[in-house]
DNA sequence: TGAACATATGAGCAATCGTTCATATGATAA
DNA sequence: TTATCATATGAACGATTGCTCATATGTTCA
């Protein structure tokens, strides 16, 4: 510790979230922090889209645009839908694109 | 690649930030991606606080403390003042708030 | 059934990250 | 100046991350 600082920390403690959902917050940004996955979340700011054609769009592999999905649908960010062969990804929910909005809103002001 | 995508592509990539703004913004969600450093964005939630109250509140070192909020720093999310020995830490912008607003209501509905 | 296509997945590896420990910087007071 | 307090910083280490490669799963069509 270090010098005396009252009862500030008790008031602040009382107003933070548990312990969980704060971890649960970390793990959920942790899933925008990626340059990879946020250009597949913007592939699909306005319409589904293949994962190949995701793959296409932003110059990586299948698998690795694939395994980036997994991490998307694992945080609820995406959600898909298949047919026939193919399978679609969409985004799952408009935070998506308000929390890319705010983070956006951040950097260019 | 796979099958046809048709113009889907072109209108898509037509519509996507550049490069070096995607990356800025998976720097900076980046920076969420961490339960330290959600705590301390929570500590400065409703008013300033020094470093070692800090890391009392959150249990943590002052060092790691001192290294996280350098980061914080680094992305203009928390701004700093000096009083004496005491240096005061705040957030530094409304998006910090509304960024983690974002993020709880995506994971608590 | 077998071939071709779209996607998913596991192992492995290089790179990045967050903490600890020791120490440095900067300010105050005696 | 010297001692002490508050904070910052660099190196090192274990843990996590994101990609690649090879392969598996699941679907369609002949």
């Amino acid at each position: 510790m270090a010098h005396d600082h009252g009862a500030l920390l008790d008031h602040v403690k009382a107003d933070m979230p548990a312990d969980e959902l704060l971890q649960d917050l970390g793990d959920l940004f942790k899933v925008f922090g990626d340059t990879t996955r946020i250009k597949i979340m913007y592939a699909l700011y306005e319409d589904e889209m293949c994962v190949c054609a995701i793959a296409e769009l932003i110059g990586m592999t299948q698998s690795a645009v694939s395994h980036q999905l997994k991490s998307l649908k694992a945080a609820n960010l995406v959600a898909s839908r298949r047919e026939g062969k193919t399978i679609y990804y969409r985004l799952s929910d408009d935070h998506v694109k308000s929390i890319i909005a705010q983070g956006y809103e951040h950097l260019t002001e």
